[in-house]
RNA sequence: GCGGGCGUGGCGAAAUUGGCAGACGCGCUAGACUUAGGAUCUAGUGAGGUGACUCGUGGGGGUUCAAGUCCCUUCGCCCGCACCA
């Protein structure tokens, strides 16, 4: 290939350049025109590939065009430092973690600015340094003294791989996310964060976030999952003591037949003390809680379930109803007890017709009458209650209310909110994380570390291989301290904490990264945050983003901060797809960049990676393609070295408006609109391409300089190596980014004449040439006048002119 | 099952939001320049038809002067959540 532009000697001029140069320094304490730029810090993995580089060379774009707008940008970048993948490769290749995460860094920072993707790197921050870590457990002691960090027992999914806990959310398809081992269950005592407590803001300050994609919104609500209903209270028969249930439908309280209970309900031991298959439902409940509970949430599970031998009654009309013990039903959601309505719940008419319980229709099918004995399935559609006491008659939309209103008056039952929301398990018994900075005192009890002790460090030296503990158990050094109460014997918490916790408020801490004495300024994070634009996968939009909202409003809260969500706008950008799939190592289809840039650039690969398709939606990865980016760069290239030669390089106002003028002031227009609408730096690209094809095949060359220098301005963002090259060959003052984004004259950018498109009864038949804005009656005369229009309605009746102004002619005849 | 999204040339995709379907790029064809061309420049490129025209945005139906865009229905694919009581 012929190499027609000296990227290889351009690029690190550049890269050099805006390093020495600290051209993405910011000072955090001029706050004009400021705007916060981030994206999500990464994981530091073995190397980057072509997909990754679409979250940065995004950001890049924006910082870079906020930045020639004048903006005070800061753009920072940093590590998601701890995490499992270093653990294991610790214990497989007696690496230590510590060392390959800072290996991993190394290699990631290099490719970053191989794509020529430009930070404030003096503001680096690294989740794993103590000085970071200090920090996140700093933020734990204060959801502790806040209360809202405690500790509790808890069946927990547990990989014995890995050997350890992992959150549900971590678990994928009944297996371990990270290792892919089936995960069983195991019971810990384990610290949590009690994120229930702000399930209701964190629902409706949603509408809050106007620039969030809606599709991560009503992720985000589904993940909290809200629902109203009305709690009931069946008391036991034989004993004082009642159950509670909580039902989204109330309307068909008088059809529960039967009652389930959850295997691991706290109730279950009393309740089946005395009875007689006591064997049998010991076994049973063995057997439930032996299965692990991704596969219990399957629909494809198998309902099965054991009599206890108690009956409860039903509140509303005395029945006596049998109590089961069933896998259908978790302790997780509600309060793990569910009155069954076999004839309007699927899940309970399966079950129902597997043991021969009862059934009775309470809602009927206004269409016709339902029979209990001939029901194929549950109905669960709308309809009018039947045997229901003085609510028959009604619609059940309105019984729901009537019934939760009388059931309140007489007691039985209350109006309730549940949230499939649950509290953020935190603990985890690993080496490489943060450790809770909590201490065991044989008089004290649980005593937090005094905050000016932290931070608890994290010891070198420790044995990787898992045990089912804290690596962290067997370095006694750690292990064994004094109570930061009494001064007396006492010991360390063993285990760390999610990584969720590190990358849930590390956008505060970019602010003022150095600083040893606190973990950020109030005044200054005030003034910085929201971030003005968060850029990141689509894959974080519940649970990172999630954690972060929180996060924020506990700090807001303690009034540590004064802001309480953190990301002001959200861009999630689409996967890029190779073969079909998603890149990743274990499918082998992953394009690394650092052969492309070698072979075309970096601003080719800048420019194809933002033109392969609109930024948000998945994109199929082409190297074939990568030329066609090539070939353009080229060609602008070429059209500066031109200019150069003829020593044309100075712009020269034109009086008149030529068309190039015309067109160049319309790029402007469309490549600023591309960009601010949702940054569509694909169809920004080809409104460049555009000029540039017309600079090439104009004939007159009036404007071709003004043309040209407007080209090297717009394609700065996407292209900033080579733009920045061919700035300084045209003379100008070196450096792009302290250039003004070029504006456009509206006047100019307007069209002379328009190509008017005449349908003839809703049919394309001809175009005539209109000035803008022709008065109606000069286009009916034009439009009468052309060839082809006389043709199509020669001895016909004009019966109706649909006219858009400037836009199309529309005339109606009759046959 | 529920929720969200998508379906446009040989391919990646545009379409300023109901107003000329296929911009831009890849690929392909031809010409020019060249010792040469896998460089570059110019032109062409949805299908059918010599043509006037006809047909075309997964399929079917509808609303409208006008539909890729709105409504109904159906098929296919992708993503998220899932026995949520």
């Amino acid at each position: 290939m012929d190499k027609a532009y000296p990227f290889n000697e351009i690029d690190p001029k550049w890269q050099k350049y805006w390093k020495d140069n600290k051209c993405f320094a910011v000072d955090t304490k001029d706050t004009a025109k400021k705007f916060y730029c981030l994206m999500m810090f990464p994981y530091p993995s073995a190397a980057l590939h072509v997909g990754h580089g679409r979250n940065y060379i995004i950001g890049d774009v924006v910082a870079r065009y906020k930045k020639m707008q004048g903006y005070n940008v800061l753009a920072p970048m940093g590590w998601d430092a701890f995490g499992l993948p270093a653990e294991n490769a610790a214990i497989k290749n007696n690496i230590h973690p510590r060392i390959s995460t800072m290996n991993n860094i190394a290699t990631m920072k290099k490719q970053l600015g191989a794509w020529g993707v430009c930070y404030d790197w003096s503001r680096e921050v690294a989740s794993c340094m103590p000085d970071y870590y200090k920090w996140t457990q700093w933020i734990f002691l204060q959801l502790y003294k806040k209360g809202l960090a405690y500790k509790k027992k808890a069946s927990v999914n547990w990989c014995s791989s890995c050997a350890t806990v992992l959150a549900n959310e971590q678990v994928v398809d009944g297996k371990c996310e990270r290792c892919s081992t089936e995960v069983e269950q195991k019971d810990l005592e384990q610290w949590f964060f009690k994120i229930t407590d702000y399930a209701e803001r964190l629902l409706t300050d949603l509408n809050k976030l106007k620039n969030w994609p809606e599709r991560v919104k009503t992720m985000q609500a589904n993940w909290i999952g809200k629902s109203v209903g009305v709690e009931i209270h069946f008391p036991i028969e034989g004993t004082e003591k009642q159950l509670t249930c909580f039902t989204t439908r109330v309307d068909t309280i008088f059809g529960a037949t039967y009652m389930v209970l959850a295997a691991e309900h706290p109730d279950v031991p009393e309740l089946i003390k005395d009875a007689k298959n006591k064997n049998e439902i010991l076994d049973f409940i063995d057997e439930v809680r032996h299965e692990n509970k991704e596969s219990r949430l399957k629909d494809t599970l198998e309902k099965k379930g054991v009599f206890t031998g108690r009956y409860v009654i039903n509140p509303v009309n005395g029945k006596k109803i049998p109590l089961w013990i069933a896998n259908y039903v978790l302790m997780n959601y509600g309060t793990g007890a569910v009155m069954a309505v076999p004839t309007h719940d699927q899940r309970d008419f399966e079950f129902a017709a597997k043991y021969k319980l009862e059934k009775i229709v309470v809602i009927d099918d206004p269409k016709f009458s339902l029979d209990a004995q001939l029901m194929k399935e549950a109905y669960e559609k709308q309809g009018i209650l039947v045997n229901s006491q003085q609510f028959n008659g009604m619609n059940n939309k309105e019984a729901m209310e009537k019934i939760a209103d009388w059931m309140e008056e007489k007691g039985i039952g209350k109006r309730s909110i549940q949230f499939k929301l649950r509290d953020w398990l935190i603990s985890r018994q690993r080496y490489w994380g943060a450790p809770i900075p909590m201490v065991y005192c044989e008089k004290c009890g649980i005593v937090p570390v005094k905050e000016e002790e932290l931070p608890v460090l994290l010891p070198e030296t420790v044995e990787f291989k898992p045990t089912g503990e804290s690596p962290l158990k067997g370095n006694s050094d750690f292990v064994n301290t004094t109570c930061p109460n009494c001064k007396g014997k006492a010991k360390r918490e063993i285990d760390t904490m999610d990584t969720f916790v590190d990358s849930s408020w590390y956008f505060l801490r970019y602010i003022s990264p150095k600083n040893k004495e606190l973990p950020f300024v109030k005044e200054d994070v005030d003034k910085w945050l929201p971030v003005d634009q968060y850029i990141g996968g689509v894959e974080h939009a519940i649970l990172h983003l999630l954690y972060s909202r929180f996060i924020t409003k506990v700090l807001c809260d303690m009034e540590h901060i004064g802001f309480d969500e953190p990301f002001k706008n959200l861009f999630t950008q689409g996967m890029i797809i190779k073969d079909g799939f998603k890149m990743s190592k274990s499918k082998g289809n992953v394009v690394a960049p650092d052969p492309l840039i070698e072979k075309y650039g970096a601003d080719t690969v800048r420019v194809y990676t933002l033109f392969i398709g609109p930024p948000e939606k998945d994109a199929e990865w082409e190297d074939r393609a990568v030329e066609g980016s090539y070939r353009f760069l080229a060609r602008v290239w070429r059209l500066v070295e031109a200019l150069v030669e003829q020593n044309k390089t100075s712009v020269v106002p034109s009086k008149e408006i030529t068309s190039l003028k015309r067109k160049t002031h319309q790029t402007i227009k469309k490549v600023t609109y591309c960009i601010e609408d949702g940054f569509r730096c694909n169809t920004a690209i080809s409104g460049i391409m555009e000029l540039v094809n017309d600079i090439y095949t104009c004939k007159d060359d009036t404007d071709i300089t003004e043309a040209v220098h407007t080209t090297v301005l717009l394609l700065y963002p996407f292209a900033p190596h080579v733009c920045d090259e061919m700035w300084s060959m045209l003379g100008n003052e070196r450096d792009l980014l302290k250039q003004k984004w070029p504006k456009y004259d509206e006047d100019i950018a307007k069209e002379t004449e328009i190509t008017m498109p005449v349908q003839i009864k809703g049919k394309l038949r001809t175009k005539v040439q209109v000035a803008p804005g022709i008065d109606e009656s000069s286009l009916k005369e034009l439009v009468l006048n052309d060839e082809k229009t006389k043709n199509w309605i020669e001895g016909k009746q004009i019966i109706k002119w649909i006219i858009v102004p400037d836009k199309m002619v529309n005339i109606i005849i009759k046959d």
